[in-house]
RNA sequence: GCCUCCGUAGCUUAAUGGUUGAGCGCAUCUCUCAUGAGGAUGAGGUUGUGGGUUCGAUUCCCACCGGAGGCACCA
């Protein structure tokens, strides 16, 4: 078996926040779940690089364009390396394996017959030297300029959208195909409504983007270039990455580009004759200590500096538990430390702490061999992260972790004389910890490899999550795991 | 305006046509292996408001109030 993630490629014409960490660290606990399942697994992220924004943003900045998406796609990079992402490629779409292949499937599609030339017609302002919708006028105004827009005509070329509207409906009525289910209705119902009208996939007077291969004076529209990420980094046509992982298992996406992924995308993959991926997974947005994340309001936190401040577990592990699979979400540094505090330091460090203490007094650091009294319920575990319902998943983990802990209450082992039956005890939780260091690997893997290395064993993979596996070993009491802040 | 979704204890949330379960926080009790950790008990909800269907609704229907989201070239 094969699995194929990839989250959404990042505009890099602002350095990332939070959001961006969130949606990278989620699909970074389903590609180590995959894994761990014993499945192939290619995990791909990357930054969008070749939008007109970033033309203007570097030239605000006094920087040449491609200095700027430099910089700014390095600390994407960094990001992922800070959060400890197990990604197996990092594409830019600046780079030559990806705008070869955009100008390949442009070409492929203008072949079959699906693009054409047209005009594009639409209110444009000088100021932003871009057409802007109605819909943001104020006043009839451009905002930012406060200048009236002309109405200007623009040669374009037009995919034809339109003629896969039938095909797209039937698609994405499948009942996998975009998850979770409130986004797939709004999907269905505004297309539905509104039809699908062709789409404008290129423009003139710009300097910076991929030319298209069939007219030089057009660049690609961004869209259309970047949704192409997800195969020409596999090597799109003939390369080996992409003969063994396309089509993609999941595309982890946030709601704001639902659109581009689950209409658009699968009518372009279907004129060029590529096979659909097979799940389009929307997450909700994150708002932090309460508040939409804005630049107005001040509260960007650059992720790199939390990560910094409580290191990267506690941050991996409180993300995902305060956020429910699907919804918005909310994240602070008060259910941070929270959670830091009394779930990883106090259940879990401590489980692990006072486990290992006892087999130091009573068995001189050895693992003594029983039979464990505690079972875990794998299968309900893995339904949860099939649904992509990390919170629930980690929740029942901890459910887990809490048993353990009652079971050393109720064994009261310090009280135990009899040599077998402590023997027992400290064998249950020493192969429980192992199993639970195996579960909590996709999540924290930091913290996982932690307990391992006391335990002194290798992590197992999912097929380990049973009992009675733990083979008698000398353990090696390390730091607290955690550290309370 | 049109279309989704939501409104349950202070906070986060689960569930169901028939006496609302849980976690955090709070209070009390308790163990001592352990990181002042662990465990137990308790307080706290007429399940947004009004109406309807029903023997019975928090669950189904309608209206209203409140909140979130989507509405194509912006990523």
């Amino acid at each position: 078996m094969k699995f194929y993630i990839t989250t959404a490629i990042d505009y890099v014409n602002a350095p990332p926040h939070i959001g961006h960490a969130y949606e990278k660290i989620c699909a970074d606990v389903i590609a180590r779940w995959h894994r761990l399942k014993g499945e192939k697994v290619y995990f791909l992220t990357g930054t969008d690089e070749n939008a007109q924004k970033n033309e203007q943003a570097a030239k605000e900045a006094k920087i040449e364009t491609k200095k700027f998406v430099d910089q700014n796609s390095k600390l994407f990079e960094e990001l992922c390396k800070k959060l400890n992402l197990s990604n197996d490629d990092f594409i830019r779409t600046t780079q030559a394996r990806h705008t070869k292949v955009a100008q390949e499937i442009f070409k492929k599609v203008f072949d079959k017959g699906d693009i054409y030339k047209g005009n594009y017609e639409g209110y444009y302002c000088q100021g932003c030297e871009a057409f802007i919708t109605e819909k943001e006028l104020v006043d009839g105004k451009c905002p930012e300029h406060n200048k009236e827009p002309e109405w200007l005509k623009e040669e374009s070329y037009f995919f034809k959208l339109s003629k896969y509207q039938d095909k797209v409906l039937k698609l994405i009525e499948t009942n996998t195909f975009i998850l979770p289910q409130k986004r797939r209705n709004e999907m269905i119902s505004r297309l539905k409504s509104e039809g699908l009208k062709d789409l404008s996939v290129s423009r003139t007077n710009l300097d910076w983007g991929i030319t298209t291969p069939i007219d030089k004076k057009h660049k690609i529209y961004v869209w259309f270039d970047a949704l192409i990420n997800y195969v020409s980094a596999l090597g799109y046509p003939d390369e080996k990455p992409y003969k063994e992982f396309w089509p993609a298992d999941c595309h982890y996406i946030g709601k704001g580009i639902n659109w581009f992924h689950t209409i658009i995308w699968p009518a372009m993959l279907m004129s060029a004759g590529i096979p659909l991926p097979k799940t389009v997974y929307v997450h909700g947005y994150i708002t932090l200590n309460g508040k939409k994340i804005s630049k107005s309001l001040g509260n960007v936190i650059d992720p790199i500096f939390l990560i910094d401040k409580y290191e990267i577990d506690p941050i991996r592990y409180a993300i995902i538990r305060d956020i429910p699979h699907g919804e918005d979400g909310d994240f602070s540094e008060k259910s941070l430390i929270n959670r830091n505090n009394n779930e990883l330091a106090n259940d879990l460090g401590n489980l692990l702490s006072r486990t290992l203490t006892l087999i130091e007094k009573n068995f001189n650091s050895e693992i003594p061999e029983s039979k464990s009294e505690l079972t875990f319920d794998i299968e309900k575990i893995d339904k949860l992260m099939q649904n992509y319902e990390l919170d629930k998943a980690l929740a029942e983990i901890w459910k887990f972790v809490n048993k353990c802990n009652k079971y050393i209450n109720d064994k009261k082992p310090w009280e135990i004389k009899d040599k077998k039956e402590l023997e027992k005890i400290l064998y249950t939780l020493a192969d429980s910890l192992r199993i639970i260091s195996i579960l909590l690997h996709p999540f924290i893997p930091e913290t996982s490899e932690k307990i391992n290395k006391q335990l002194n064993i290798q992590l197992g993979t999912l097929k380990d999550c049973k009992p009675n596996l733990l083979k008698k070993t000398k353990i090696k009491k390390g730091e607290h795991l955690f550290k309370k802040i």
